[in-house]
DNA sequence: GTCTATACAGGGATAGAC
DNA sequence: GTCTATCCCTGTATAGAC
Protein backbone atom coordinates (compact mmCIF):
# COMPACT_ATOMS: atom_id res chain seq x y z
CA UNK A 1 0.00 0.00 0.00
CA UNK A 2 1.70 3.04 -1.08
CA UNK A 3 1.84 5.86 1.28
CA UNK A 4 -0.64 9.19 -0.68
CA UNK A 5 -3.27 6.07 -0.39
CA UNK A 6 -2.77 5.60 3.43
CA UNK A 7 -2.59 9.00 3.93
CA UNK A 8 -5.86 9.22 2.24
CA UNK A 9 -7.03 5.98 4.03
CA UNK A 10 -6.39 8.15 7.39
CA UNK A 11 -7.80 10.88 6.86
CA UNK A 12 -11.36 9.05 5.65
CA UNK A 13 -11.75 7.32 8.84
CA UNK A 14 -10.48 9.97 10.76
CA UNK A 15 -12.86 12.24 9.06
CA UNK A 16 -15.88 9.55 10.05
CA UNK A 17 -14.88 9.07 13.45
CA UNK A 18 -14.26 12.66 14.46
CA UNK A 19 -17.98 13.07 12.94
CA UNK A 20 -19.38 10.33 14.88
CA UNK A 21 -17.37 10.36 18.16
CA UNK A 22 -16.15 13.83 18.50
CA UNK A 23 -12.58 14.92 17.95
CA UNK A 24 -10.76 14.21 21.79
CA UNK A 25 -12.96 11.26 21.81
CA UNK A 26 -11.53 9.51 19.36
CA UNK A 27 -8.08 7.90 19.86
CA UNK A 28 -5.39 6.95 17.59
CA UNK A 29 -6.23 3.35 18.30
CA UNK A 30 -9.71 3.98 16.98
CA UNK A 31 -8.22 5.70 13.56
CA UNK A 32 -5.64 2.60 13.89
CA UNK A 33 -7.98 -0.05 14.32
CA UNK A 34 -9.80 1.39 11.29
CA UNK A 35 -7.40 1.34 9.03
CA UNK A 36 -5.83 -1.15 10.02
CA UNK A 37 -2.16 0.31 10.73
CA UNK A 38 -0.52 -0.05 13.79
CA UNK A 39 -0.41 2.99 16.59
CA UNK A 40 3.32 3.66 15.55
CA UNK A 41 2.47 4.29 11.77
CA UNK A 42 0.76 6.92 12.74
CA UNK A 43 3.71 9.23 12.82
CA UNK A 44 5.07 8.79 9.26
CA UNK A 45 1.98 10.23 8.17
CA UNK A 46 1.14 12.97 10.30
CA UNK A 47 3.12 14.86 12.96
CA UNK A 48 0.48 15.03 15.22
CA UNK A 49 -3.55 14.46 15.87
CA UNK A 50 -3.58 17.88 15.48
CA UNK A 51 -2.06 17.57 12.07
CA UNK A 52 -4.65 14.80 11.08
CA UNK A 53 -7.67 17.00 12.18
CA UNK A 54 -6.11 19.87 9.64
CA UNK A 55 -5.98 17.23 6.72
CA UNK A 56 -9.67 16.17 8.31
CA UNK A 57 -11.07 20.06 7.38
CA UNK A 58 -9.22 21.01 4.77
CA UNK A 59 -10.91 17.34 3.13
CA UNK A 60 -14.17 18.67 4.37
CA UNK A 61 -13.63 22.02 2.50
CA UNK A 62 -12.76 20.46 -0.67
CA UNK A 63 -15.59 17.90 -0.82
CA UNK A 64 -18.12 20.90 -0.04
CA UNK A 65 -16.33 23.21 -2.55
CA UNK A 66 -17.15 20.48 -4.87
CA UNK A 67 -20.36 19.84 -4.21
CA UNK A 68 -21.26 23.40 -4.07
CA UNK A 69 -20.05 23.99 -7.60
CA UNK A 70 -21.64 20.99 -8.59
CA UNK A 71 -25.04 22.50 -7.44
CA UNK A 72 -24.04 25.70 -9.78
CA UNK A 73 -23.41 23.81 -12.28
CA UNK A 74 -26.59 21.51 -12.11
CA UNK A 75 -29.33 24.66 -11.50
CA UNK A 76 -28.83 27.96 -13.25
CA UNK A 77 -31.78 29.62 -10.97
CA UNK A 78 -29.77 30.91 -7.55
CA UNK A 79 -33.58 30.17 -6.07
CA UNK A 80 -33.31 26.51 -7.00
CA UNK A 81 -29.23 26.36 -5.71
CA UNK A 82 -30.73 27.57 -2.27
CA UNK A 83 -33.11 25.12 -2.57
CA UNK A 84 -30.92 22.08 -2.47
CA UNK A 85 -28.90 23.83 0.28
CA UNK A 86 -32.07 23.29 2.21
CA UNK A 87 -32.33 20.17 1.22
CA UNK A 88 -29.19 19.00 2.60
CA UNK A 89 -31.54 17.71 5.92
CA UNK A 90 -33.30 15.73 3.98
CA UNK A 91 -30.47 14.11 1.97
CA UNK A 92 -28.32 13.54 5.38
CA UNK A 93 -31.19 12.85 7.60
CA UNK A 94 -30.14 9.64 8.55
CA UNK A 95 -26.55 10.93 9.39
CA UNK A 96 -28.27 13.98 11.28
CA UNK A 97 -30.49 12.43 13.21
CA UNK A 98 -27.42 9.97 14.79
CA UNK A 99 -24.81 12.52 14.95
CA UNK A 100 -25.39 15.95 14.22
CA UNK A 101 -23.82 18.73 11.97
CA UNK A 102 -20.48 17.64 10.81
CA UNK A 103 -20.03 21.55 10.62
CA UNK A 104 -21.52 22.68 13.70
CA UNK A 105 -20.60 19.87 15.86
CA UNK A 106 -17.00 20.28 14.89
CA UNK A 107 -16.91 23.50 15.05
CA UNK A 108 -18.57 23.77 18.54
CA UNK A 109 -16.16 21.19 19.89
CA UNK A 110 -13.32 22.87 19.06
CA UNK A 111 -14.66 26.24 20.06
CA UNK A 112 -15.06 24.38 24.08
CA UNK A 113 -11.21 23.03 23.74
CA UNK A 114 -10.06 26.34 22.49
CA UNK A 115 -7.98 24.56 20.07
CA UNK A 116 -6.26 26.46 17.73
CA UNK A 117 -7.72 25.02 14.26
CA UNK A 118 -10.76 26.40 15.23
CA UNK A 119 -10.41 29.00 12.89
CA UNK A 120 -10.36 26.63 9.82
CA UNK A 121 -13.36 24.20 10.73
CA UNK A 122 -15.06 27.45 10.70
CA UNK A 123 -14.04 28.43 6.94
CA UNK A 124 -16.53 25.61 6.29
CA UNK A 125 -19.30 27.68 7.84
CA UNK A 126 -17.63 30.79 5.90
CA UNK A 127 -18.08 29.17 2.66
CA UNK A 128 -21.46 28.10 2.77
CA UNK A 129 -22.07 31.79 4.51
CA UNK A 130 -20.83 33.60 1.02
CA UNK A 131 -22.43 30.89 -1.46
CA UNK A 132 -25.82 31.65 -0.39
CA UNK A 133 -25.17 35.63 0.22
CA UNK A 134 -24.09 35.00 -3.79
CA UNK A 135 -27.48 33.50 -4.72
CA UNK A 136 -29.61 35.97 -2.75
CA UNK A 137 -27.41 38.64 -4.29
CA UNK A 138 -27.94 37.30 -7.59
CA UNK A 139 -31.47 36.62 -6.40
CA UNK A 140 -31.75 40.63 -6.37
CA UNK A 141 -31.35 41.13 -2.68
CA UNK A 142 -27.96 42.46 -2.78
CA UNK A 143 -28.64 44.40 0.77
CA UNK A 144 -29.97 41.43 2.11
CA UNK A 145 -28.15 38.53 1.03
CA UNK A 146 -25.74 37.99 3.86
CA UNK A 147 -28.52 38.52 6.73
CA UNK A 148 -30.48 35.74 4.47
CA UNK A 149 -27.98 33.39 4.26
CA UNK A 150 -27.42 33.67 7.58
CA UNK A 151 -30.92 33.14 8.38
CA UNK A 152 -30.85 29.96 6.06
CA UNK A 153 -27.83 28.92 7.90
CA UNK A 154 -29.42 29.22 11.07
CA UNK A 155 -32.51 27.21 9.68
CA UNK A 156 -30.12 24.26 9.27
CA UNK A 157 -27.75 24.37 12.50
CA UNK A 158 -31.70 24.44 14.34
CA UNK A 159 -33.10 21.58 12.32
CA UNK A 160 -30.00 19.72 12.77
CA UNK A 161 -29.44 19.93 16.78
CA UNK A 162 -32.98 19.12 17.11
CA UNK A 163 -33.53 16.57 14.92
CA UNK A 164 -30.42 15.20 16.59
CA UNK A 165 -31.62 15.49 19.88
CA UNK A 166 -34.95 13.93 19.27
CA UNK A 167 -34.41 11.87 16.73
CA UNK A 168 -37.83 13.29 15.20
CA UNK A 169 -37.09 12.49 11.19
CA UNK A 170 -41.52 14.19 10.90
CA UNK A 171 -40.18 17.30 12.32
CA UNK A 172 -36.86 17.44 9.61
CA UNK A 173 -39.95 17.33 7.02
CA UNK A 174 -41.89 19.91 8.32
CA UNK A 175 -39.35 22.63 8.82
CA UNK A 176 -38.14 21.87 5.15
CA UNK A 177 -41.36 22.39 4.06
CA UNK A 178 -42.02 25.95 6.07
CA UNK A 179 -38.35 27.09 4.90
CA UNK A 180 -39.84 26.46 1.19
CA UNK A 181 -42.55 28.12 1.54
CA UNK A 182 -40.59 30.87 3.20
CA UNK A 183 -37.96 31.12 0.31
CA UNK A 184 -40.69 31.43 -2.24
CA UNK A 185 -41.29 35.26 -1.23
CA UNK A 186 -37.81 35.55 -2.23
CA UNK A 187 -37.77 33.75 -5.75
CA UNK A 188 -38.08 35.54 -8.74
CA UNK A 189 -41.71 35.22 -9.58
CA UNK A 190 -42.74 36.38 -6.10
CA UNK A 191 -40.27 39.49 -5.89
CA UNK A 192 -42.10 40.68 -9.50
CA UNK A 193 -45.67 40.65 -7.73
CA UNK A 194 -44.64 42.15 -4.94
CA UNK A 195 -43.92 46.34 -4.26
CA UNK A 196 -41.00 46.13 -2.01
CA UNK A 197 -38.42 44.12 -1.45
CA UNK A 198 -38.05 41.96 1.25
CA UNK A 199 -39.69 43.46 4.44
CA UNK A 200 -43.44 41.97 3.58
CA UNK A 201 -42.27 39.34 2.16
CA UNK A 202 -41.23 38.22 5.62
CA UNK A 203 -44.33 38.98 7.91
CA UNK B 1 -17.10 24.06 55.19
CA UNK B 2 -19.95 21.98 55.56
CA UNK B 3 -20.51 19.21 53.22
CA UNK B 4 -24.08 20.35 51.91
CA UNK B 5 -22.33 23.73 50.81
CA UNK B 6 -19.21 22.36 49.45
CA UNK B 7 -21.40 19.64 47.48
CA UNK B 8 -22.93 22.82 46.09
CA UNK B 9 -19.73 24.54 45.16
CA UNK B 10 -18.61 21.29 43.64
CA UNK B 11 -21.69 21.13 41.33
CA UNK B 12 -21.82 25.20 40.44
CA UNK B 13 -18.05 24.70 39.26
CA UNK B 14 -18.96 21.98 37.64
CA UNK B 15 -21.85 23.44 35.83
CA UNK B 16 -19.25 26.50 34.72
CA UNK B 17 -16.59 24.40 33.17
CA UNK B 18 -18.62 21.65 31.47
CA UNK B 19 -20.62 24.21 29.78
CA UNK B 20 -17.26 26.77 29.08
CA UNK B 21 -14.96 24.22 28.17
CA UNK B 22 -16.91 20.72 27.74
CA UNK B 23 -17.28 18.05 29.82
CA UNK B 24 -14.68 15.60 28.86
CA UNK B 25 -12.15 17.99 28.27
CA UNK B 26 -13.18 19.15 32.05
CA UNK B 27 -10.84 17.66 34.37
CA UNK B 28 -11.17 17.36 38.13
CA UNK B 29 -7.67 19.42 38.52
CA UNK B 30 -9.71 22.00 36.99
CA UNK B 31 -12.83 21.38 39.19
CA UNK B 32 -10.63 21.00 42.22
CA UNK B 33 -8.95 24.60 41.61
CA UNK B 34 -11.93 26.48 40.99
CA UNK B 35 -13.43 25.40 44.46
CA UNK B 36 -10.22 25.06 46.27
CA UNK B 37 -10.03 21.66 47.33
CA UNK B 38 -7.70 18.53 46.46
CA UNK B 39 -8.72 16.02 43.98
CA UNK B 40 -8.96 13.13 46.32
CA UNK B 41 -11.68 15.24 48.28
CA UNK B 42 -13.94 14.73 45.26
CA UNK B 43 -15.07 10.87 46.24
CA UNK B 44 -16.32 11.91 49.85
CA UNK B 45 -18.75 14.00 47.97
CA UNK B 46 -19.50 12.35 44.74
CA UNK B 47 -18.55 8.60 43.56
CA UNK B 48 -17.53 9.65 40.16
CA UNK B 49 -17.29 12.02 37.28
CA UNK B 50 -20.26 10.52 36.11
CA UNK B 51 -21.59 11.34 39.67
CA UNK B 52 -21.09 14.97 39.49
CA UNK B 53 -22.37 15.28 35.77
CA UNK B 54 -25.89 13.73 36.98
CA UNK B 55 -25.86 16.31 39.65
CA UNK B 56 -25.08 18.87 37.31
CA UNK B 57 -27.83 18.09 34.44
CA UNK B 58 -30.41 17.89 37.91
CA UNK B 59 -29.39 21.32 38.78
CA UNK B 60 -29.95 22.55 35.39
CA UNK B 61 -33.23 21.23 34.91
CA UNK B 62 -34.63 22.59 38.68
CA UNK B 63 -32.86 26.05 37.43
CA UNK B 64 -34.57 26.21 34.22
CA UNK B 65 -38.50 24.97 36.10
CA UNK B 66 -38.08 27.53 38.07
CA UNK B 67 -37.59 30.55 35.18
CA UNK B 68 -40.58 28.98 33.61
CA UNK B 69 -42.47 29.11 36.57
CA UNK B 70 -41.23 32.92 37.17
CA UNK B 71 -42.52 33.54 33.76
CA UNK B 72 -45.78 31.87 34.08
CA UNK B 73 -46.81 34.31 37.12
CA UNK B 74 -45.12 37.25 35.70
CA UNK B 75 -46.44 36.83 32.58
CA UNK B 76 -50.18 36.00 31.96
CA UNK B 77 -50.95 36.22 28.16
CA UNK B 78 -48.66 32.71 26.53
CA UNK B 79 -48.19 35.21 23.84
CA UNK B 80 -45.48 37.11 25.95
CA UNK B 81 -44.69 33.45 27.73
CA UNK B 82 -43.35 32.68 24.57
CA UNK B 83 -41.63 36.15 23.78
CA UNK B 84 -39.37 35.83 26.84
CA UNK B 85 -38.18 32.52 25.77
CA UNK B 86 -37.30 33.98 22.43
CA UNK B 87 -35.52 36.99 24.17
CA UNK B 88 -33.15 34.40 25.79
CA UNK B 89 -30.72 34.22 23.09
CA UNK B 90 -30.45 38.34 23.25
CA UNK B 91 -30.55 38.17 27.62
CA UNK B 92 -28.07 35.49 27.23
CA UNK B 93 -25.92 37.10 24.56
CA UNK B 94 -22.36 37.35 25.83
CA UNK B 95 -22.44 33.58 27.03
CA UNK B 96 -24.17 32.54 24.01
CA UNK B 97 -21.63 34.16 21.92
CA UNK B 98 -18.54 32.60 23.97
CA UNK B 99 -20.20 29.09 24.53
CA UNK B 100 -23.02 28.60 22.60
CA UNK B 101 -26.53 27.40 24.40
CA UNK B 102 -25.88 25.30 27.44
CA UNK B 103 -28.30 22.52 26.56
CA UNK B 104 -27.91 22.31 22.75
CA UNK B 105 -24.01 21.88 23.45
CA UNK B 106 -24.16 19.29 26.15
CA UNK B 107 -26.88 16.92 24.48
CA UNK B 108 -24.47 17.31 21.34
CA UNK B 109 -21.35 16.37 22.88
CA UNK B 110 -23.10 13.48 25.55
CA UNK B 111 -24.34 11.98 22.33
CA UNK B 112 -20.88 11.50 20.43
CA UNK B 113 -20.17 10.20 23.66
CA UNK B 114 -22.04 7.52 23.47
CA UNK B 115 -22.81 8.57 27.31
CA UNK B 116 -25.46 7.25 29.15
CA UNK B 117 -26.63 10.60 30.68
CA UNK B 118 -27.49 11.58 27.32
CA UNK B 119 -31.45 11.02 27.91
CA UNK B 120 -31.23 12.71 30.99
CA UNK B 121 -29.76 15.95 29.27
CA UNK B 122 -32.71 15.76 27.07
CA UNK B 123 -35.19 16.16 29.64
CA UNK B 124 -34.12 19.97 29.19
CA UNK B 125 -34.92 19.76 25.64
CA UNK B 126 -38.19 18.43 26.60
CA UNK B 127 -38.88 20.33 29.09
CA UNK B 128 -38.73 23.17 27.03
CA UNK B 129 -40.25 21.63 24.58
CA UNK B 130 -43.49 20.83 26.86
CA UNK B 131 -43.57 24.27 27.85
CA UNK B 132 -43.80 25.86 24.50
CA UNK B 133 -46.16 23.36 23.51
CA UNK B 134 -48.64 24.04 26.51
CA UNK B 135 -48.27 28.01 25.62
CA UNK B 136 -49.09 27.54 22.38
CA UNK B 137 -52.28 25.12 22.92
CA UNK B 138 -53.78 28.07 25.29
CA UNK B 139 -52.55 30.56 22.41
CA UNK B 140 -55.64 28.14 20.58
CA UNK B 141 -53.39 26.11 18.38
CA UNK B 142 -53.43 22.91 20.15
CA UNK B 143 -53.04 21.05 16.58
CA UNK B 144 -50.24 22.28 15.92
CA UNK B 145 -48.58 23.38 19.29
CA UNK B 146 -46.35 20.74 19.46
CA UNK B 147 -44.64 21.39 15.74
CA UNK B 148 -44.77 25.39 16.68
CA UNK B 149 -42.84 24.44 20.10
CA UNK B 150 -40.18 22.82 17.91
CA UNK B 151 -39.63 25.72 15.27
CA UNK B 152 -38.89 28.07 18.47
CA UNK B 153 -36.64 25.56 19.71
CA UNK B 154 -34.81 25.28 16.35
CA UNK B 155 -35.26 29.14 16.44
CA UNK B 156 -32.98 29.33 19.41
CA UNK B 157 -30.31 26.51 18.85
CA UNK B 158 -29.56 27.87 14.92
CA UNK B 159 -29.22 31.22 16.47
CA UNK B 160 -26.92 30.15 19.17
CA UNK B 161 -25.11 27.75 16.79
CA UNK B 162 -23.98 30.50 14.27
CA UNK B 163 -23.49 33.05 17.03
CA UNK B 164 -21.44 30.92 18.98
CA UNK B 165 -19.35 30.16 15.42
CA UNK B 166 -19.64 34.08 14.23
CA UNK B 167 -19.90 36.09 17.26
CA UNK B 168 -21.99 38.63 16.09
CA UNK B 169 -24.20 39.91 17.75
CA UNK B 170 -26.02 41.99 15.27
CA UNK B 171 -27.05 38.87 13.57
CA UNK B 172 -28.70 38.01 16.81
CA UNK B 173 -30.79 41.07 17.33
CA UNK B 174 -32.09 40.31 13.47
CA UNK B 175 -32.82 36.73 14.00
CA UNK B 176 -35.20 37.73 17.02
CA UNK B 177 -36.58 40.25 15.45
CA UNK B 178 -37.43 38.18 12.59
CA UNK B 179 -39.07 35.53 15.35
CA UNK B 180 -40.83 38.27 16.94
CA UNK B 181 -42.67 39.00 13.53
CA UNK B 182 -43.40 35.59 12.90
CA UNK B 183 -44.62 35.21 16.20
CA UNK B 184 -47.23 37.91 15.88
CA UNK B 185 -49.14 35.98 13.59
CA UNK B 186 -49.88 33.52 16.23
CA UNK B 187 -50.73 35.73 18.83
CA UNK B 188 -54.55 36.25 19.99
CA UNK B 189 -54.83 39.87 17.97
CA UNK B 190 -53.98 38.58 14.76
CA UNK B 191 -55.51 35.47 14.92
CA UNK B 192 -59.46 36.95 15.45
CA UNK B 193 -58.15 38.59 12.23
CA UNK B 194 -56.62 35.16 9.89
CA UNK B 195 -59.27 33.57 8.42
CA UNK B 196 -57.63 30.09 8.36
CA UNK B 197 -55.07 29.00 11.51
CA UNK B 198 -51.53 28.71 10.54
CA UNK B 199 -50.81 28.17 7.21
CA UNK B 200 -51.47 31.38 5.95
CA UNK B 201 -49.59 33.04 9.15
CA UNK B 202 -46.18 30.96 7.90
CA UNK B 203 -46.04 32.68 4.53
C1' DG C 1 6.58 2.17 4.89
C1' DT C 2 5.32 -0.49 8.49
C1' DC C 3 6.18 -2.74 12.60
C1' DT C 4 7.07 -3.45 18.02
C1' DA C 5 8.51 -1.60 22.18
C1' DT C 6 8.50 2.01 25.14
C1' DA C 7 8.78 6.65 27.19
C1' DC C 8 6.00 10.13 29.22
C1' DA C 9 1.97 12.84 30.73
C1' DG C 10 -2.62 13.31 32.29
C1' DG C 11 -6.83 11.82 34.31
C1' DG C 12 -9.93 9.00 37.13
C1' DA C 13 -10.15 6.59 41.21
C1' DT C 14 -8.64 4.47 45.89
C1' DA C 15 -6.26 4.11 50.61
C1' DG C 16 -5.40 5.75 54.62
C1' DA C 17 -3.63 9.57 57.76
C1' DC C 18 -5.36 13.53 60.22
C1' DG D 1 -14.53 16.42 55.89
C1' DT D 2 -10.35 17.20 54.02
C1' DC D 3 -5.82 16.02 53.03
C1' DT D 4 -1.55 13.49 50.69
C1' DA D 5 0.17 9.67 48.40
C1' DT D 6 -0.40 6.41 45.09
C1' DC D 7 -2.29 3.09 41.69
C1' DC D 8 -3.78 2.15 37.17
C1' DC D 9 -5.32 3.03 32.77
C1' DT D 10 -5.47 5.54 28.55
C1' DG D 11 -3.53 8.40 25.15
C1' DT D 12 0.05 10.87 22.55
C1' DA D 13 4.39 10.58 20.89
C1' DT D 14 9.22 8.66 20.05
C1' DA D 15 13.01 5.15 19.03
C1' DG D 16 14.65 1.92 16.46
C1' DA D 17 14.28 -2.80 14.17
C1' DC D 18 12.83 -4.80 9.80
Amino acid sequence: MGAATTRAHIVEAADRLFYRQGYEHTSFAAIAEAVHISRGNFYYHFKSKDDILSAVIAARLESRRRMLERWEAEETDPADRIRRFVEIVVTNRADIQRYGCPVGTLTTELAKLGHPALDDAGGLFTLFRAWLREQFTQLGHPAQADALAMHVLAFSQGVATLAHAFRDEDFIHREVQRMHEWLSAYSAGALSAAPGDGAQADA
